[in-house]
DNA sequence: ATTAAATCGTGATTTTTTTCTTGATTTAGT
DNA sequence: ACTAAATCAAGAAAAAAATCACGATTTAAT
């Protein structure tokens, strides 16, 4: 783990690993790479580099273990690494991701949401609570949390990101469109929905 | 448009487009390259090889027109063609994503949601009503939507895409982990979620 | 006017990523 | 046993992306 994987090599893994789910649920053992590189439309040699990185060599003829793969993949990304998160603004698209039970197949586990709403205070989801924002700093050091899911509107998120960074908060996923200012210690994830979206609606939609 | 952006670009574009968008709030109406590097930790060439792709020509010591950039990047990325998509799963996460108002200013237009849950259907999410799957066909080409946002789940994702694709549906952006099986007419997009959080998770999250 | 600093534009360089190629190996079929 | 086809492995080549470097330009300061 921590080999420094390229995004986009840890990208094409969960893709990897998605298919290894499918082919364990449908009983199938072994897995070749042309097969995987034709359902994702990529070169099969790409498939076994990548596959090299894991340290899982395959077998001329028959493919690769498809338990062993999914395996080393959930080794390498740290999928048993629990690594706990709270999600600040309780929005539609908090609550959603609060909801979203997958997260904890990655090994990401929220703890708890915040809001600024009293209305939305102590409403439980998902067996998380819901506290007010103020109740932050001091949830983060007695847990420990290093890591903040934002979702928050666009207006807040600064000032919001900067509550979160002297609270101690050391990772932001950042789902707000804001390009957030941070000092060095802080590491900034942008997921930017609509980023890879626009290339791919507009590349031939016209 | 249609300059065949690589995904990465893109992805920076619309970074670039939300500080421009932070800029003029703030009335602020220029910005240079060192600027823009330095805020999103990248270096300043890129950002203007990235201008240099919309035509947009900077002034020395001075740099760009915030309010220039901020228009040819929605023209490049086609912000104001207007993209129709149905939501197909009303689930959280298609709920919220029906409720994310951003999606408009990107062009992108949620016309409808779909569900096959009978308790679901006709409420209205944010104007916009849930129908059964079944009307989806219809709708598709009474209304010549060509996108489906999908957000099944896991064990549903591949056969409900079947439906879609036979509706024709062309091009499909998945937020389901299933790695689905389509034929080469049709364009899926992965939104991966947790496969670049993981890579930003686990990189010095030991 | 002169100088210094900031910035753009762009060609060269380096690094990273992907694809291509070839040889070795394994399996299945004859 | 022999042959053919599929597959892996790994190095070479190509392509793509990022960084570097430097001349030209503009502004501000002296």
């Amino acid at each position: 783990m921590s080999k420094n994987i390229p995004e986009k090599v840890s990208n094409r893994l969960t893709l990897y690993h998605s298919i290894m789910v499918e082919y364990i649920e449908a009983g199938i053992e072994t897995i070749s790479s042309p097969q995987i590189a034709q359902r994702l439309g990529i070169d099969d040699s790409q498939v076994r580099k990548d596959f090299k990185l894991l340290n899982n060599a395959g077998k001329c003829r028959v493919g690769y273990m498809v338990k062993e793969l999914k395996d080393s993949i959930e080794k390498t990304l740290g999928f048993s690494k629990t690594k706990d998160a709270f999600i600040v603004g309780s929005g539609h698209l908090g609550l959603a991701l609060a909801k979203y039970d997958s997260f904890n197949s990655y090994g990401l586990n929220i703890l708890a949401l915040f809001d600024n709403d009293p209305q939305k205070i102590d409403i439980q989801v998902n067996n998380k609570q819901i506290f007010h924002i103020s109740k932050l700093p001091n949830l983060v050091q007695r847990l420990g949390v290093e890591i903040a899911i934002l979702t928050v509107p666009r207006q807040a998120a600064q000032q919001v990101a900067d509550f979160l960074i002297e609270s101690n908060i050391k990772y932001i996923w950042n789902f707000t469109p804001a390009v957030l200012k941070v000092p060095p210690t802080v590491k900034v994830w942008n997921e930017n929905l609509m980023g890879s979206f626009l290339q791919f609606a507009c590349k031939d939609i016209e």
